[in-house]
RNA sequence: GAACCAGUAGCUCAGCUGGAUAGAGCAUCGGCCUUCUAAGCCGAGGGUCACAGGUUCAAAUCCUGUCUGGUUCGCCA
């Protein structure tokens, strides 16, 4: 990685702050140092005059030139050019490599990454799919870069919520026995609870229950075991799978709950008011939450606490949770209460993505699963396609408040970005299978000096780029960074397609130019399927407009 | 009243965490297919980066204040 390289040995002499920079155009180089700038005011002297004194000394070091071939100073920068010797090695290692060039070493280091775990009393609704590609992309580049993912599901199956979602349902249920019972504001009110009532009355199951109560009970776990397997099948036709479901109840039958509390009040961290047990955030005493209610159950945030331990009590050096903006409160308390069970700081990340904003008809909808007022994501699965979603998504980053407009997305899919670099690869697979040679791996390179345009040059620096952008992505979470690079590598592929040919009489040029098409094609096919989009061989045909 | 996030082209969003002339897609207008796929390429128009101060060699980016919008402030989950 050069970047790195290049930060570590300035560093080795300068011992000073200073950062490594894209120049705003390919033309001023690859990477930029601002360091006269830094230097300039500490020794009182001229940016400019310093940065040309920099740039003729680091000219001079036989390390750095064996990755630059010309460094200069602008205006007080110092510009780094990346050498055309490192670019022809690094396309010769991406194609020994193939779709591992860009992975990091093992790092023996287990992150468990929770994301979506929408509550099971519905359909999956767009709303609550945003996280669904982020995270997916996200365990994968982390992986990519060495650590040991696992993708984890929450399910809320415990507390009041699923309880109503029981009474719904039988509710629904005798009604369609011909019984009189009303059917209070508070309950989910969407049309799949009638459905699901049907296929209880279909079931038989429950015609001998003639308790209240008890049918609540088997309505709900009815109707928990039916929507989650519709939200697992929905995901997975996003494809998006999960590696562990973990029930929300579980924590209450083995008593893990019950052995937090006991750690958090042994800790001096937990308090009673009111008949119920709280959690002592600060000293202000406002923010103290709830640990168990006055009557006798756990609350959310003491199943979260609990949640957690039992990751790092299954071996996970650290935690990473993708949550709705709605839960911002939450974040502190569980921190908190994370800490006091004397885990590190770092061993928590919560990421937090912002509320979508869902446009239908030209009429922003506030979505309730109570009231079933729900953009249901299979319906719009269905019409736009996974790899549309997806890319629309990942492209963005999470704090974005996005505003999707549903008429428009269907109407435009034809036109989302995602084709633009999906037809970038089909070009190319286009290209390499017309080319006799495609697949005779013959390790001679050497035509690769043939490659000197400024389009072949600019393809090199891009793709050299991929892994530092791996690299970063798992340090810093932008995973629309990845979305960004690889639309911009194919645009920067289909300019030099449009520029130059690849297949032609000169044949060693034409060898040349084939090395590089397989390289290329490697980081796209590898940048689709980070991001879990199809890399499709051809593409017939322009969609029509409209349909 | 408080907390979190945001306000960048007509619309949807980037802007690599303080750097060089603020970018892309869509929309609008004009050009490019006898040659590896035109789902592409080239060009034009479109900006007081919400506003006002401050920090410094340098601010869309950091700080403070104001305005606007989203979300949250329950013994709901």
């Amino acid at each position: 990685m050069v970047k790195n390289l290049l930060k570590k040995i300035i560093s080795n002499e300068y011992n000073t702050d200073f950062d490594i920079l894209t120049p705003p155009d390919p033309k001023m180089g690859d990477y930029s140092v601002n360091l006269a700038f830094i230097l300039a005011k500490k020794e009182k002297k001229n940016p400019k005059e310093l940065s040309e004194e920099l740039a003729a000394k680091f000219s001079k070091s036989n390390e750095l030139s064996r990755y630059f071939g010309k460094i200069e100073a602008v205006g007080g920068f110092v510009n780094f050019y990346i050498s055309n010797d490192f670019l022809r090695s690094q396309l010769l290692k991406i194609l020994e490599q193939g779709e591992n060039f860009g992975s990091g070493e093992k790092k023996n280091y287990k992150i468990n990454l929770e994301f979506v775990s929408a509550n099971p009393t519905g359909p999956l609704t767009v709303h609550n799919v945003r996280a669904a590609p982020y995270g997916d992309a996200l365990a994968s580049i982390l992986k990519k870069s060495g650590y040991d993912v696992t993708k984890e599901y929450y399910i809320n199956d415990a507390g009041n919520q699923v309880r109503l979602l029981g009474e719904s349902v039988a509710r629904r249920y005798l009604r369609l026995k011909g019984k009189t019972i009303d059917f209070p504001d508070n309950l989910y009110q969407g049309e799949y609870i009638i459905d699901i009532a049907k296929e209880v009355e279909k079931d038989g199951l429950v015609d001998q229950i003639e308790n209240f109560d008890e049918l609540v009970l088997v309505c709900k776990d009815y109707a928990l075991k039916k929507l989650t397997s519709l939200i697992i099948g929905s995901l997975k036709r996003l494809g998006v799978e999960f590696d562990v479901w973990f029930s929300e109840e579980k924590l209450y039958e083995t008593g893990e709950a019950e052995t937090t509390l006991r750690i958090l009040d042994k800790g001096k961290h937990v308090y009673e008011k009111d008949g119920a047990k709280w959690l002592k955030i600060d000293n202000s005493g406002e923010r103290d939450a709830v640990l168990v209610k006055s009557d006798g159950a756990y609350s959310y945030l003491m199943g979260d606490i609990a949640y957690t331990r039992n990751k790092f009590m299954r071996g996970f050096n650290k935690a990473v949770n993708i949550w709705g903006a709605d839960h911002h409160g939450d974040v502190l308390r569980l921190m908190t209460g994370v800490k006091f069970l004397n885990y590190e700081d770092e061993a928590l990340d919560v990421l937090l993505h912002q509320l979508i904003s869902i446009k239908v008809g030209g009429e922003t909808k506030r979505m309730s699963k109570r009231k079933g007022e729900l953009v249901i994501f299979d319906e719009l699965l269905e019409e736009v396609g996974g790899d549309v979603i997806r890319f629309f998504f990942l492209m963005k980053d999470l704090n974005t408040h996005m505003e999707f407009d549903i008429d428009l997305a269907k109407k435009q899919s034809n036109k989302n970005p995602v084709y633009y670099v999906q037809y970038a690869f089909a070009r190319l697979n286009s290209i390499l299978a017309k080319s006799k040679e495609q697949r005779a791996k013959s390790k001679n390179f050497e035509n690769l000096e043939l490659l000197k345009e400024k389009e072949e040059f600019l393809l090199m620096r891009s793709l050299v780029k991929f892994p530092e952008l791996v690299e970063e992505i798992s340090k810093n979470y932008q995973v629309h960074h990845l979305a960004q690079y690889s639309f911009s590598l194919a645009s920067v592929f289909h300019n030099f397609y449009e520029k130059h040919k690849v297949i032609q009489d000169d044949k060693n040029l034409e060898r040349a130019r084939l090395e590089l098409c397989r390289a290329t094609a490697t980081i796209l096919k590898t940048t689709l399927s980070l991001m879990g989009i199809s890399a499709p061989e051809r593409m017939d045909g322009k969609e029509s407009e409209g349909a």
